[in-house]
DNA sequence: AAATGATCCAACCGCGACGCT
DNA sequence: CAGCGTCGCGGTTGGATCATT
């Protein structure tokens, strides 16, 4: 772990912290909130980088933060989130409340991936190995000679070839933590996974997006085996359907189609120009419903390494838990919010149309490509009569669902948080605040899901 | 019990986007 | 419009911890 240039300038600290360094940001945010990180440091007595005091505060010192290991339906819907936004975890983290970006991203890398793989999944692509593998080689035969040697090299190289370590000898974390099945297909070797891994998230044909030919290809193929759902190529329902018989995870997975649930896949970030839609472009798949219902799965095992218990006081603890997103049943569905076109990344609102009009013929309004069509709202389609009318219910569901499966327990609470709540004289007052902000927060997260949901049925499909 | 290897995860780094001047 | 500061994101790293030999 290096130092930020700015922290060799100024000699600050490094490294992990001390609990006192996080008493002092603590005590600062709570009384004053962070307001510009870079002065944090200097108004609490930190010998740190305004940059490392936000990062501790995010991954760690947020009293809203959950501990304890990833559910089974966490972890899926990490699965189903990456499938559409690739490593865009920020995003994905929006959707799991209570989890950082950071720990997302270490859950998958350490975690998910190798689970994956052992399935045959390439988890970037989220195809199987074998076909990533096809492609892998069709990519590769287009190479100059030179080029085409190094690159089967590195792909033996420098991927950890999971298939073939679980043959020869079990990883001990499949042997003793995680427990899976290893199918004869994930015999297959490893797909070249630089292909999603190095790109950058930021680029949004970076990761390996189902084509779509993927989707009609799937579609047509479950259609030859028999299956029985009405899978229309480019038919979200369809390919839920087929996901949920056919996909790579398979039923096995747990991975199950909740018809109810809806996602938005909305940036949290507050900059107004920010909350975006995620475009339905290249980067993403129809996958949008990640499962909340799973009665079975090869991910039996909960991460290992599960902080300090502490015992909280009771009364205090459950103002942090999941019921601080989740139960409010009878929350109000009208929406202040405004899905609004970008300006400064033109692509990412009008592709959202062009795309899905493209991939998914969903039949929509042709968006008008003009500097004026860009000053269209987006709740100027959301909040059109015709948009209206859709139920609640997905949304309850899906919060029910998390409620119903966040079965952390006082003792998970990681120990700065029991501290603060059960400590800090203004705990009561932040806690209003934190509980406020993060439901209000969390209605904006919902409120586009919603929205989202309104689109789809709008646009003629069923979610 | 010690040594070694594997794994996890908190924290850092670099970069791009944004807002302000 | 350029320059600067700030923020946020994703990739990477290194130390702590765990498992195995």
């Amino acid at each position: 772990m290096g130092r930020h240039s700015c922290c060799y300038k100024q000699k600050l600290r490094k490294g992990l912290w001390s609990p006192e360094e996080d008493d002092k940001l603590l005590n600062y945010i709570t009384k004053h909130g962070h307001g510009c990180w870079s002065s944090v440091p200097k108004l609490a007595g930190l010998q740190r980088c305004g940059k490392s005091c936000r990062l501790r505060w995010i991954n760690y010192l947020r009293p809203d933060l959950k501990r304890g290991p990833f559910s089974q339906q966490e972890e899926n819907l990490i699965i189903e989130l990456h499938a559409v936004l690739g490593n865009r975890w920020s995003q994905i983290a929006a959707q799991l409340p209570g989890r950082t970006d950071n720990e997302i991203k270490n859950l998958w890398n350490s975690c998910i991936k190798k689970k994956l793989r052992q399935r045959g999944i390439d988890p970037n692509t989220h195809k199987p190995l074998s076909e990533a593998l096809d492609q892998d080689d069709k990519e590769i035969s287009k190479l100059s000679p030179t080029y085409r040697s190094n690159e089967k090299a590195s792909v033996g190289s420098n991927e950890l070839n999971l298939a073939e370590a679980v043959n020869s000898k079990p990883p001990a974390v499949s042997k003793n933590r995680y427990p899976v099945e290893v199918s004869s297909s994930s015999k297959v070797l490893n797909n070249n996974s630089n292909n999603g891994s190095s790109s950058s998230s930021k680029n949004l044909t970076a990761v390996n997006p189902p084509t779509q030919e993927f989707f009609l290809d799937r579609a047509c193929t479950t259609s030859h085996e028999g299956s029985t759902s009405s899978c229309r190529p480019y038919d979200l329902v369809g390919y839920f359907s087929f996901h949920q018989n056919q996909s790579n995870y398979g039923s096995d997975m747990g991975l199950a189609v909740n018809p109810n649930t809806t996602f938005s896949f909305l940036n949290q970030n507050p900059r107004s120009s920010e909350m975006l839609p995620v475009d339905f472009s290249s980067s993403m798949t129809p996958s949008l419903l990640p499962t909340m219902s799973s009665s079975s799965s090869i991910f039996t095992t909960p991460p290992t390494r599960v902080k300090p218990s502490i015992s909280l006081p009771s009364d205090n603890s459950s103002t942090w838990d999941s019921n601080t997103f989740s139960n409010n049943g009878n929350r109000s569905s009208s929406s202040n919010m405004e899905l609004q076109s970008n300006n400064n990344n033109n692509n990412s609102s009008n592709s959202f149309f062009d795309s899905s009009a493209a991939a998914f013929s969903w039949g929509l309004p042709e968006p008008v490509k003009s500097d004026d069509a860009e000053e269209i709202k987006w709740s100027e389609y959301l909040h059109s009569p015709f948009l209206m009318g859709t139920t609640t219910t997905a949304i309850q569901n899906h919060h029910q669902a998390f409620q119903h499966n966040n079965t952390y327990t006082h003792d998970q609470v990681k120990p700065e948080t029991s501290q603060f709540l059960s400590n800090s004289s203004s705990a009561t007052t932040t806690t209003s605040t934190w509980h406020h902000q993060n439901q209000q927060a969390f209605q904006a997260s919902e409120m586009c899901t919603k929205d989202l949901q309104r689109l789809a049925v709008a646009f003629g499909q069923t979610l």
